[in-house]
DNA sequence: TATATAAAAATGAACGTTCATTCTTTTTTT
DNA sequence: AAAAAAAGAATGAACGTTCATTTTTATATA
């Protein structure tokens, strides 16, 4: 195992360590020392690869964000249909929240708190473009109801921040028949009756 | 001013001042010290009313998650019909949201953290079941689609939270144009098609 | 190829600071 | 005058970060 790679590797346990800790502690109870231990790394070490505690956190954050976008669009194209290319979104979101439940869960916890920096956070908006882009075309077909960009991601995308996050606490489980269900809520809430 | 107003004055003024500093700052960087200042009042004093830091944060969550509820079915009743009982009770959360955007604010950040006791969350919860009864009901009119409380939940309620928070980020203005969306995009997400 | 040397990476212990909480004294109320 | 409430200063523990040192890796030399 080359030097690059085990580099790579202490920074992939230190993020990872973050993630975990941070979901399970919040970051008010995670310090540097937990981190370094879960990442069996000494405190020190953390120095090396980011300049604190908040640029870790920063970090971490834009990191699994861009993730999430990744795999979010990673199947979709320009090409399909408005109400296809919706669904196939909304449903690769689904299957991030359900998969990388450890990394949705650190995204809502950061969306929701002041943990993050506002420039790490404005990087992190950045990568939803081809959503944007899609209701816009949408909207210009008649097929999605003209609202503004975030209503419709507070209607369509975001309940599933909040349907995951009470699955974590035990009180409910996401099946394939919920998903289904959740979707054309969704989808009901954001198209234009006919 | 007697003895009791005063304590009440004090007791108020240092969960205001949680709220606030939280809001700002977050659970991490809120330390007693702030607090006490803040309420003008030492930080000896604070444990005159409450256990510790932990058990502040608990109790001024689960106060504030009552005033919620309580302002949310506040003229509502059972015997109007499902959708102006819905549109009533998501009415006056829209209201809370707004006008009390703090408080808001800080119970968004509870739910998506584990700042708060389970027990105090469990606590938080259990002021909801008007809005379970009515949706209840909404499902055996056939009005409201058969889904679980949650999804009706995360889709029609929800939301809200998300849109107070980019409001407060200054991306975004909820007027009156918007919350009346809003609420069609809600009904259409619960409401059975017809 | 084997060895010596320089550079880089990593470490555990230590530092100064900050924090939640408590202790002792003062002030206020009864 | 006694009791209760409040205050500020004090305390020990925990934290983020840095420091002096060791270990590992890369490079140069024979």
């Amino acid at each position: 195992m080359g030097k690059l790679q085990k580099s790579i590797d202490k920074r992939n346990a230190l993020v990872k360590a973050t993630i975990e800790l941070v979901n399970n502690n919040g970051f008010h109870a995670t310090p540097m020392s937990k981190i370094a231990k879960m990442a069996k790394v000494s405190p020190a070490t953390i120095y090396l690869y980011f300049e604190n505690k908040q640029d870790l956190v920063n970090k971490t954050y834009v990191e699994v964000k861009a993730e999430y976008t990744k795999y979010a669009f990673a199947t979709y194209n320009e090409t399909m249909s408005v109400e296809a290319g919706f669904k196939l979104i909304w449903n690769r979101i689904a299957d991030f929240k359900l998969k990388e439940c450890e990394n949705a869960m650190f995204l809502a916890q950061c969306d929701n708190t002041p943990m993050i920096d506002e420039v790490s956070r404005q990087e992190g908006i950045k990568h939803l473009q081809p959503l944007l882009d899609l209701w816009q075309r949408g909207k210009q077909e008649g097929i999605i109801k003209p609202l503004s960009d975030y209503l419709l991601y507070a209607y369509a995308i975001n309940p599933l921040s909040f349907l995951m996050i009470i699955q974590k606490r035990g009180v409910f489980t996401l099946d394939k028949t919920h998903l289904e269900e959740a979707y054309q809520s969704a989808w009901s809430s954001i198209k234009v009756c006919q």
